[in-house]
DNA sequence: AAGTTAAACAACCGCCATACT
DNA sequence: CAGTATGGCGGTTGTTTAACT
């Protein structure tokens, strides 16, 4: 939803993300990977030089179109071939169809299924092998996923966060004020430092492996899946 | 050129399953 | 075992933009 930018009741951004947010989303995910996204913003330190934004927004946001390897642009005809032959096996299930089309996302195709592809559904009989491979199988939730087995690791879920001594979702959630604040405290420490250098250097030869990521440096600039790279100064906030 | 309509798509909401305490 | 936190999914909304009149 492209919403007006706002705040809501907890001081958290809602509508459209700026591209300075996106980088700090980026450059945290690259660098610590997404193990606690309702936690992540709160290491943003507040909401002036940081994301003041759900975690539940991150996720979505790097998701659907900052996380590397996605496939931006049109469709093509086997694509579109592809997702309707599953909605016919698969039905809504997004998630699941998104998963046989590497570099699109649930949402994408979501979409685009409603702009597009529905209508045309309606007048095509279904005819393609694959169409057939599915009606005749009965347990489509596990062959799926052997039918498309370049599907990437999406990121780093078990990559924690350097500065925490847990990875445990549930162990960092507490009310003990003090100590939270000295564990965001130290990770914050990302946010006010210029992260391109770090990337450059250490993490990123080894993230990048992992997570999909390529960069080159090339003249000064940094071609990276997302456009906002490739204008991009060394930055602090 | 201005106004209207339709299409595209980014993002939020609510619910559910799972993991953890 | 119950309660809570979190991640993930699908439905839906609302703005922007393109196409049309």
């Amino acid at each position: 939803m492209v919403k007006k930018p706002c705040c809501d009741k907890s001081g958290l951004r809602q509508g459209t993300w700026t591209a300075e947010e996106d980088r700090k989303l980026t450059a945290y995910v690259t660098r610590y990977g997404c193990w606690n996204w309702r936690q992540l913003p709160k290491f943003a330190d507040g909401t002036v030089s940081g994301l003041a934004r759900c975690g539940k927004s991150c996720r979505l946001r790097w998701m659907n179109y900052l996380r590397p390897n996605l496939k931006r642009g049109n469709f093509t005809k086997e694509e579109d071939e592809t997702i309707i032959t599953l909605h016919e096996s698969l039905g809504n299930r997004w998630s699941a169809i998104a998963a046989m089309l590497p570099g699109r996302t649930d949402n994408e195709i979501k979409n685009h299924w409603h702009t597009n592809l529905k209508k045309h559904a309606k007048h095509k009989p279904s005819t393609t092998k694959l169409h057939d491979k599915y009606t005749n199988n009965q347990n489509l939730n596990d062959d799926h996923l052997q039918i498309n087995p370049i599907i990437p690791p999406l990121i780093l879920e078990s990559s924690p966060p350097p500065p925490l001594s847990t990875n445990t979702r549930s162990s960092f959630t507490t009310t003990d004020n003090s100590v939270e604040s000295t564990k965001a405290d130290s990770v914050s420490d990302f946010w006010s430092e210029p992260f391109l250098l770090d990337i450059l250097s250490d993490d990123l030869p080894t993230m990048g492996a992992s997570s999909g990521f390529e960069f080159d440096l090339l003249d000064g600039e940094i071609l990276s899946p997302f456009g906002f790279y490739d204008h991009l100064e060394p930055f602090s906030f």
